[in-house]
DNA sequence: CGGCTGACGTAAC
DNA sequence: TGTTACGCCAGCC
Protein backbone atom coordinates (compact mmCIF):
# COMPACT_ATOMS: atom_id res chain seq x y z
CA UNK A 1 0.00 0.00 0.00
CA UNK A 2 1.55 3.12 -0.77
CA UNK A 3 2.14 5.46 2.31
CA UNK A 4 1.62 8.45 -0.23
CA UNK A 5 -1.64 9.43 1.58
CA UNK A 6 -2.21 12.70 2.44
CA UNK A 7 -3.04 13.51 5.97
CA UNK A 8 -7.09 13.37 5.05
CA UNK A 9 -6.40 10.82 3.40
CA UNK A 10 -5.10 9.14 6.22
CA UNK A 11 -8.02 9.71 8.72
CA UNK A 12 -10.44 8.49 6.10
CA UNK A 13 -8.87 4.70 6.12
CA UNK A 14 -8.76 4.63 9.72
CA UNK A 15 -12.46 6.06 9.71
CA UNK A 16 -13.18 3.57 7.19
CA UNK A 17 -12.07 0.88 9.71
CA UNK A 18 -14.37 1.58 12.14
CA UNK A 19 -16.69 -1.63 12.81
CA UNK A 20 -20.22 -0.98 12.50
CA UNK A 21 -21.74 -0.08 16.21
CA UNK A 22 -18.74 1.36 17.64
CA UNK A 23 -17.75 5.11 17.50
CA UNK A 24 -13.95 6.59 17.52
CA UNK A 25 -12.80 9.97 18.69
CA UNK A 26 -10.78 13.20 16.56
CA UNK A 27 -8.42 12.84 18.97
CA UNK A 28 -7.85 8.86 19.02
CA UNK A 29 -7.44 9.14 15.28
CA UNK A 30 -4.99 12.14 15.46
CA UNK A 31 -2.99 10.56 18.04
CA UNK A 32 -2.92 7.37 15.94
CA UNK A 33 -1.80 9.28 12.98
CA UNK A 34 1.21 10.21 15.13
CA UNK A 35 -0.42 13.54 15.33
CA UNK A 36 -1.83 13.84 18.84
CA UNK A 37 -1.94 18.20 18.59
CA UNK A 38 -3.66 17.67 15.60
CA UNK A 39 -7.17 16.45 16.41
CA UNK A 40 -8.41 19.54 15.20
CA UNK A 41 -6.66 19.45 11.84
CA UNK A 42 -8.40 15.67 12.21
CA UNK A 43 -12.06 16.71 12.75
CA UNK A 44 -11.50 19.57 9.74
CA UNK A 45 -10.47 16.58 7.41
CA UNK A 46 -13.48 14.92 8.63
CA UNK A 47 -15.31 18.50 6.83
CA UNK A 48 -14.06 16.67 3.61
CA UNK A 49 -14.89 13.60 4.28
CA UNK A 50 -18.46 13.75 4.58
CA UNK A 51 -18.28 13.84 1.22
CA UNK A 52 -17.51 10.66 0.64
CA UNK A 53 -19.48 7.58 1.01
CA UNK A 54 -16.85 5.60 2.19
CA UNK A 55 -15.93 7.31 5.34
CA UNK A 56 -18.64 6.96 8.27
CA UNK A 57 -17.69 10.26 9.24
CA UNK A 58 -20.62 9.82 11.68
CA UNK A 59 -19.02 7.24 13.83
CA UNK A 60 -16.85 9.98 14.76
CA UNK A 61 -17.26 12.12 18.11
CA UNK A 62 -15.41 14.48 20.26
CA UNK A 63 -13.71 13.27 23.09
CA UNK A 64 -16.48 13.57 25.06
CA UNK A 65 -19.07 11.12 22.96
CA UNK A 66 -20.96 14.58 22.09
CA UNK A 67 -21.85 15.19 18.18
CA UNK A 68 -20.18 18.25 18.24
CA UNK A 69 -20.43 18.08 13.76
CA UNK A 70 -23.85 16.86 13.76
CA UNK A 71 -24.99 20.31 12.13
CA UNK A 72 -22.32 19.41 9.05
CA UNK A 73 -24.20 16.45 7.68
CA UNK A 74 -26.98 18.88 6.16
CA UNK A 75 -29.58 18.17 8.97
CA UNK A 76 -28.98 18.22 12.97
CA UNK A 77 -30.35 14.89 13.38
CA UNK A 78 -28.56 12.97 10.70
CA UNK A 79 -25.98 11.95 12.35
CA UNK A 80 -27.78 11.33 15.08
CA UNK A 81 -30.37 9.00 13.17
CA UNK A 82 -27.64 7.22 11.58
CA UNK A 83 -25.79 6.54 15.19
CA UNK A 84 -29.56 5.16 16.73
CA UNK A 85 -29.54 3.15 13.19
CA UNK A 86 -26.61 1.26 14.50
CA UNK A 87 -28.07 0.92 17.73
CA UNK A 88 -26.53 3.77 19.81
CA UNK A 89 -28.38 5.67 22.45
CA UNK A 90 -28.21 9.34 21.61
CA UNK A 91 -29.20 11.97 24.77
CA UNK A 92 -29.12 15.75 24.92
CA UNK A 93 -26.71 15.02 21.45
CA UNK A 94 -24.35 12.76 23.48
CA UNK A 95 -23.50 9.10 22.82
CA UNK A 96 -24.65 6.97 26.20
CA UNK A 97 -22.51 4.16 27.13
CA UNK A 98 -19.76 6.13 25.14
CA UNK A 99 -16.89 4.17 26.35
CA UNK A 100 -18.47 0.88 25.54
CA UNK A 101 -18.41 1.79 21.72
CA UNK A 102 -15.36 3.12 21.20
CA UNK A 103 -13.31 1.70 19.22
CA UNK A 104 -9.54 2.19 18.73
CA UNK A 105 -7.87 1.88 15.11
CA UNK A 106 -5.02 -0.03 16.89
CA UNK A 107 -7.13 -3.42 15.63
C1' DC B 1 4.45 34.98 2.52
C1' DG B 2 1.07 36.19 6.35
C1' DG B 3 -3.11 35.62 8.56
C1' DC B 4 -7.69 33.34 9.51
C1' DT B 5 -10.39 29.31 10.24
C1' DG B 6 -11.92 25.00 12.45
C1' DA B 7 -16.53 18.41 13.31
C1' DC B 8 -10.62 19.24 19.33
C1' DG B 9 -8.32 18.88 23.76
C1' DT B 10 -6.57 20.39 28.05
C1' DA B 11 -6.03 23.68 31.74
C1' DA B 12 -7.58 27.23 34.48
C1' DC B 13 -11.39 29.97 36.92
C1' DT C 1 -19.63 21.06 37.78
C1' DG C 2 -20.03 24.34 33.89
C1' DT C 3 -17.83 27.87 31.29
C1' DT C 4 -13.90 30.40 29.30
C1' DA C 5 -9.37 30.83 27.35
C1' DC C 6 -5.48 29.16 24.89
C1' DG C 7 -2.66 26.06 22.10
C1' DC C 8 -1.81 23.11 17.95
C1' DC C 9 -1.62 21.83 13.17
C1' DA C 10 -3.08 21.58 8.34
C1' DG C 11 -5.67 23.87 4.65
C1' DC C 12 -7.28 27.95 2.28
C1' DC C 13 -7.62 33.08 0.90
Amino acid sequence: MSQQHDFFERVYEVVRKVPYGKVTTYGTIARFLGAARSARTVGYAMNAAHALEDVPAHRVVNRNGMLTGKHHFGGINTMQQLLEAEGHIIIGDKIQDFDSVLWSPNE
